[in-house]
DNA sequence: CGTCCACAGGAATGACGGGCGG
DNA sequence: CCGCCCGTCATTCCTGTGGACG
């Protein structure tokens, strides 16, 4: 072992692949975002009136993910807040990822602690942290931004009552002004919401376009030249991960992700040159270490479902059915001592896996018998077996 | 062309653990 | 300590429905 232990740290030391990998982490805010000069335009225009002391209206960033939107938001406020500071304009920030903080009360509860009030994290009735929240933000007479990532999935969690309240908040402030980003990856989201939030929410609107690969391609480039070595990139490397990211609908966090992990790959191996090769593995990776994570800590009868979902494709092929993957559930929750959940419940543990591209779900009439949902795994075996390891009686199952 | 299967999926409600202010 | 409200997970009850069969 010891040996063996020496023996990796040589190689990872000696291993000259790397000069800073940071550059290629997904929260790493560059200090340029090529391709994205014309929305970080737009979004300052929006935004500047804060450091003339009037409001800035009210703005709606829409695009698929990985396409920016989140880093030109905090760069651009990043830039205003400095501009601000210069001018001794107080500006209040509170960046809010909604798929994160996914209630109404944890949202408010966020709010407050950007303007430093002091709220329990649970205990309050919601409408009290907001007036909280008003009372304190007014005290300040500052300006607000309130940044809400991901906020399609808190309007499809708890719908859009928080912010209709944000959106009017302005009302009942008389010194303080409040001005609201809302980005979503959702582009049909605002038909959830109520006409009036949908007007003043969306004043300004801003659609950030998916990268192609040749964007990509350059974004790569230029953090590449910092993050690694020099020369230790093969030519094709960084065309090949940003062709597979615009593949994945111009993911620039894909294609960062996949140079990050192929440059760990190399480096553990204790090659000096990445290589496409690398890179292919690295997409495996990228991929098993994001399923078995969310397999490994989901809820016990989730497991055991993804379990007797893959028990019931080995015994009878693909294409399986609620009923039948109800039936087997139930047998295996018995089998380990448990009550089952009900079907009405299964039902929606399933479109959760759907939702997690752990399975895919899909409701098939079958006319004279019925309707049903047509269930498959979509992970491999391997991926599923390392999840569940650590569970000696879910593994019994897997090996029978 | 109507019937009727095998569920989908919405609504209401309850149990529960956490945390408040008084 | 109590009474209250919260969010989460789950159950119960329910109405809705695409299309092959007859």
């Amino acid at each position: 072992m010891r040996d063996s232990l020496d023996d990796l740290f040589r190689r990872v030391l000696s291993a000259k692949i790397f000069v800073n990998r940071d550059l290629l982490r997904p929260d790493y805010v560059p200090e340029d975002l090529p391709h994205r000069e014309a929305q970080i335009f737009r979004l300052a225009e929006t935004l500047a009136p804060a450091l003339r002391g009037s409001r800035p209206s009210n703005v709606f960033i829409y695009g698929v993910p990985g396409t920016g939107k989140t880093a030109v938001t905090k760069y651009v406020l990043n830039k205003i807040s400095q501009e601000g500071k210069k001018k001794g304009i107080a500006l209040n920030i509170a960046y809010i990822n909604c798929k994160h903080d996914d209630t109404n009360y944890r949202v408010l509860a966020d709010l407050c602690e950007a303007i430093d009030a002091r709220v329990p994290f649970t205990g309050l009735s919601t409408s009290e942290v907001f007036r909280r929240f008003v009372k304190i933000l007014d005290s300040t007479s500052s300006s607000m931004f309130v940044i809400l990532d991901e906020v399609d999935s808190l309007v499809k969690k708890t719908g859009d009552k928080i912010l209709y309240d944000l959106t009017r908040i302005n009302n009942q402030l008389s010194r303080a002004k409040v001005s609201i980003v809302g980005i979503t990856n959702d582009l049909k989201f605002t038909e959830y919401l109520d006409p009036r939030v949908r007007s003043s929410l969306g004043e300004e609107e801003l659609v950030f376009p998916p990268y192609n690969a040749l964007e990509l391609e350059d974004i790569l480039k230029r953090r590449a030249d910092g993050a690694f070595m020099r020369g230790v990139i093969e030519p094709q490397v960084i065309k090949l991960c940003a062709a597979l990211a615009a593949k994945e609908h111009g993911d620039a966090r894909r294609a960062l992700d996949l140079l990050r992990v192929a440059g760990e790959l190399a480096e553990r191996a204790g090659n000096d040159k990445v290589t496409e090769e690398h890179v292919r593995r690295a997409q495996k990776e990228v991929e098993k270490d994001r399923v078995v994570e969310v397999i490994r800590t989901m809820p016990l009868h989730s497991r055991i479902l993804i379990l007797s979902l893959y028990l019931l494709e080995k015994s009878k092929g693909r294409n399986c059915v609620t009923g039948e993957l109800y039936e087997l559930y139930s047998s295996v929750v018995k089998n380990f001592g448990l009550e089952p959940l009900t079907q009405r419940r299964i039902s929606d543990l399933i479109n959760e896996l759907d939702m997690l591209g752990i399975a895919t779900a899909k409701v098939v009439s079958k006319g004279r018998y019925g309707r049903t949902k047509v269930v498959n795994l979509c992970i491999p075996v391997t991926n599923l077996r390392e999840a569940l390891q650590e569970d000696p009686r879910m593994m019994a199952f897997m090996n029978k």
